[in-house]
DNA sequence: ATACTTGCAAATGATTTGCCAGTGT
DNA sequence: ACACTGGCAAATCATTTGCAAGTAT
């Protein structure tokens, strides 16, 4: 009943594994590919592209946007990099770490809350039972408020 | 428990119900304006404002996208226009209809759903039983694929 | 008559594409 | 060496903003 999205490759989890992958998969692991990556691992999470650019603060080297939305892509296809549209403005890559995460995006503090597989199952399956959808939220999150805000919303009435 | 999206001002479900308000609002009725107004009542469903712009294939005169932006964001402001985020590509904007809608798209065949409010509360209840989080379907709706799309995937494997 | 509105042009923000010089294998 | 890749400029798509001319009240 409850469809799970699909499993990534659960061996893309180390910089070296997905630098061995991208050159199996007939890529260059080249300098800016390499900041990409490691700029992924240090987020720890979803970030945009134009932060990854501009050097995450001072902690990659700083490269160009067009690099940094090519190579995302290639680690996309590869499977080891995932995107998730946060509402307006751009979208967010992460690392997949080896699962098909879920998110959910707070509306009024932008914050992104990933879930691992299997833990909107019961949403899954109540959504099917209510509209016959079979529903995905790890490109597109659910959307609305996270605790803390909704808490607060309810106080403020 | 259940918390269900605001509700939108009832009365603004006719065409002069809306213009009076926009009146009352301060605002003219325009031409421009009777032309957005009546696009959407004949889309009778979640259409783009380019489509609006370009005259609804024949059926409205066409005019400035600009405009059709313009007006649509007085008729949101007012309450009587909601906007939904069918994945890529524009915005889609329909008629409130005096209740807050909320939304489905399909990724697969781009089928916009809406079901009325209340339908997805059990889904709501159990979102925020897993995570804690409050949705809302209303503004980003729940993305997946619609009952056919999802057999045929099934079928396919 | 006076503001609010229009339409056109131009700006914005996110992302993509073309092209040529640079570089990984 | 050769093909893939990087950086820069320019294009694209959705949406917003500036401004002079037009129009609803």
């Amino acid at each position: 009943m409850t469809q799970a999205p699909d499993r990534l490759p659960r061996d893309l989890v180390g910089f070296d594994e997905i630098t061995d992958a991208l050159r199996d998969a007939g890529h260059r692991v080249s300098t800016a590919m390499r900041i990409v990556l490691e700029a992924l691992f240090i987020a720890d999470g979803p970030v945009a592209a134009a932060q990854i650019a501009a050097g995450l603060d001072g902690r990659v080297p700083p490269l160009d946007l067009t690099s940094v939305y090519r190579n995302l892509e290639r680690l996309q296809e590869l499977g080891a990099v995932t995107h998730v549209h946060a509402g307006h403005g751009p979208g967010l890559y992460a690392l997949g770490r080896g699962v098909a995460r879920e998110y959910l995006v707070c509306e009024q503090c932008g914050r992104v809350t990933d879930v691992d597989p299997g833990e909107l199952d019961g949403v899954r399956d109540r959504v099917r039972e209510a509209t016959g959808y079979v529903a995905r939220f790890d490109h597109f999150p659910v959307h609305g408020y996270c605790p803390e805000c909704a808490a607060r919303r309810e106080r403020d009435n």
